[in-house]
DNA sequence: AAGTGGTCTAGACCACCCT
DNA sequence: GGGTGGTCTAGACCACTTT
């Protein structure tokens, strides 16, 4: 026989700076705090609550990493107010959210063959028109159905070829993790959206037209060197995220 | 005659741990710290720079953070590697943002009227279907040209009824500035994808089909009252968004 | 000059992990 | 038991803003 642990209340026993943090920002959602509204000077909490200095700070480090406060050196802290027609939007990594969820990506190869690199890679990865990178397309699939289709430069490193079966498996970081010069340290993203080709809407069994999220991204490795380039599209119909709200 | 201030060199005078954050991260930019790593215990790092334990924690949090570090209990602080194939996109609010360009928006109401509302947006705001609500369409331009299309379901307050004048302008946050019980304390956003409809397509002077942002918005006042609900459906030919990147 | 937040120190005890 | 990060204190001085 096998019992279940209750869940004790832990609100108590949380640590003082974050019963003050709670403290002050349900004081905000009850609408106590005002947006404008002037908190007390730091030192005056530390009475009210009975805590250091330090501890207080800490406290308020957290509301203004949410955005909930702002302080202004020689004038003192202020209560924001929310930004309501804008926001933060957390796309995951595919692999890792897919993984996350026990049903590992399948992303088999489409295509992978070695290039002679045209103008526009060939100036995003900073190398001359001419030189050879890998071409690679797959589509992601995850919960049984296509879900990304994945279009990649990657360079060539002549010193140690890529296999086949490395191609299909993984995202950029696991394919480089035996690449010791060529291990991601930034990759940046930019977000758009697209409407599906035929032949991304036949690859990802949907129609031609549809809309879809296109991230198009640039991977760095140490030294400024980047060793990767694409975009991956991802279904319309299938996707949709939610603005972050950071909890306290 | 005037004289340009000469920008001073102030890497040195920039706080202790504001260079050991950056040190840190330059190491890991140079491939010296790599996924994986485990960083010398705090109080090592303590005695290596000449700091106190607050001091290096200080730095150490804002790796954390950034998701450059990860701290275990008991274990130590390691080195993350970044997500590549994922990120975090700000979508900024457009009226600020315009107003930050010193592009003032223009927000001619398409439509206003008090509606009997029906099951969904009831749903959505938690109201009794067929109360009154305001409905209202708008089409926000900046640099000249048509680029969002708000749509939104407010709650009615007969005590205090809102003039066309104050809906053609701002946010939701300006239209609710004198109703102190109302004012928003957070918003829900949901991004989603799709393609204009005729409709869509001529109020911004677009085409039918081509794809486009949507934002649907849920604005939350004090004491869990939900006052607006809606969708902003933004053009795909004029925005994008980069991944946010944290700045050491 | 007074008040505010920004930075920093030296030291303490606790909770958690590993061996 | 020894090492690690997590929390907390009391106090100091500095930088900036306002009066």
């Amino acid at each position: 026989m096998e019992f279940v642990e209750e869940p004790v209340e832990r609100m108590d026993e949380s640590p003082a700076y974050q019963k003050l943090a709670r403290t002050l920002h349900n004081q905000f959602m009850e609408g106590k705090l005002r947006p404008g509204d002037r908190l007390p000077p730091e030192l005056e909490i530390c009475e009210t609550f009975g805590l250091s200095r330090i501890t207080v700070r800490q406290a308020l480090a957290i509301l203004v990493e949410q955005g909930l406060l702002r302080r202004e050196q020689g004038r003192g802290t202020f209560v924001v107010g929310p930004r309501v027609d804008g926001g933060v939007f957390v796309i995951p990594d595919f692999y890792e959210e897919m993984r996350l969820r026990g049903r590992p990506t399948i992303a088999p190869l489409i295509t992978a063959k070695l290039v002679m690199i045209t103008s526009i890679p060939a100036e995003k990865l900073g190398i001359v028109q001419g030189e050879p990178a890998i071409y690679l397309e797959r589509v992601l699939s995850g919960e049984d159905e296509p879900l990304v289709f994945d279009r990649k430069y990657i360079l060539y490193n002549p010193a140690r070829p890529l296999l086949e079966a490395e191609l299909g498996e993984g995202s950029i970081t696991d394919l480089f993790r035996e690449f010791p010069d060529w291990l991601p340290v930034k990759s940046d993203l930019y977000l758009t959206v697209t409407t599906l080709s035929s032949r991304e809407a036949e690859l990802l069994q949907s129609t031609p037209g549809k809309p879809a999220f296109c991230i198009e991204q640039l991977v760095w490795a140490a030294n400024d060197l980047r060793v990767a380039w694409g975009w991956m599209v991802y279904r319309g119909d299938r996707f949709g995220f939610p603005s972050m709200t950071r909890p306290i």
